[in-house]
DNA sequence: CTCGTTTACCTACAGGGTGTAGGTTTGGGT
DNA sequence: ACCCAAACCTACACCCTGTAGGTAAACGAG
């Protein structure tokens, strides 16, 4: 019988495509070793178990986002380096929707800090460059930014706005555009 | 041997006790008949299975949230109603994070048009008598709102913003802030 | 108050996922 | 050519889902 040859990275890599086919509640042990042609024993030899495979499903999405995000931001300021940042991920969620939502899951603060998380806060930092943000607040304006992107994506994609009448994508524009005003207009909404 | 007396409504408040103390991802048909005090088969007498039961969570979760929400939007408007509707649901989030989590599962059109959506729906907008928004953008400045609030508290709870310096309640009147600031300056928002 | 019907709950079982123990094969290094 | 680490296996125990069919408690009718 010849070997598969698996690592932990082509193992979660099976793992992410999967996900993305399947939906992320269909990635277990058993279906991964079916995908790679292996007895679900054998992956037990490359993983620590269904968590660990899970954990770093969203370990593979945060650092795909994170390098897409980088690739959007590069060489734009301003609105256009938001507008960018933002449709890099909602590109990402739509191509990859069981990345997409493995990213969501709660991390340990060790592999947070360890991985792409730092990045993620650089890379929506760097955005705030563009406005007149006082340095003070740009930990709440990153927070703001990346809860309304999420919010926007993970909603779109439980359906939630598909009950109502314009689909989602009209609505995509005027969320970008107003965390714009937001940002530009920043002091003065701190003023109340 | 003394009946439980169980019916699909007790059933599904098991579960939402369980969600909220052990994690949404535990409550199983199994968990919850432990919980009632009666052998999982018997559940599949009140309910269809593991999937109704959870969609029952959610829908209960909802309701709940679309309860809360109506009581704190009542008789304020403006900026009052707003941080009163955004604070029901982080009070709920926090008091119920099993619930919650069930609240952004899913729903087919049907269930969702049928529940509390609707109610949801309405109450969003009610906010926005307190604003100048424009009717017709409406659907967006309630899409905007929602996702803002939804993804704050999912970041919240996934533990998103305990890897860096202030605590996530401080970034929360900011954030409220800011949708205040928005909704009042809706109309330049729009004008680019 | 007994009797029959309903139905709440049961046992038993099949199927699939998780995870461990221990055996066998394969392939690279010496 | 051989050896050893590792990749992969079979076999098993355990839990969760869901179905089939049985027992017994409650409840209304006479």
């Amino acid at each position: 019988m010849p070997r598969a040859g698996l690592t932990p990275d082509l193992i979660v890599l099976a793992a992410a495509t999967l996900a993305d086919r399947d939906g992320l509640d269909r990635v277990t042990v058993s279906a991964v070793a079916r995908l790679v042609g292996v007895k679900p024993a054998s992956v037990y030899a490359h993983l620590e178990g269904a968590d660990d495979l899970l954990r770093r499903v969203t370990q593979l999405a945060l650092e795909e986002m994170a390098d897409r995000a980088a690739d959007a931001v590069a060489g734009r300021s301003g609105r256009d380096a938001l507008a960018a940042w933002a449709q890099a991920f909602r590109t990402y969620a739509f191509a990859h929707p069981g990345r997409y939502a493995a990213s969501h899951r709660p991390l340990g603060r060790t592999e947070a800090l360890a991985g792409a998380g730092p990045r993620h806060t650089a890379l929506s930092t760097s955005i705030l460059r563009g406005y007149d943000v006082p340095e003070a607040d740009h930990v709440h304006a990153v927070r703001l930014l990346g809860a309304t992107i999420h919010g926007f994506l993970d909603l779109e994609a439980a359906g939630s706005f598909d009950h109502s009448a314009p689909p989602a994508a009209d609505s995509w524009p005027r969320v970008v555009d107003s965390l714009d005003a937001l940002l530009r207009t920043w002091p003065s909404s701190s003023a109340r």
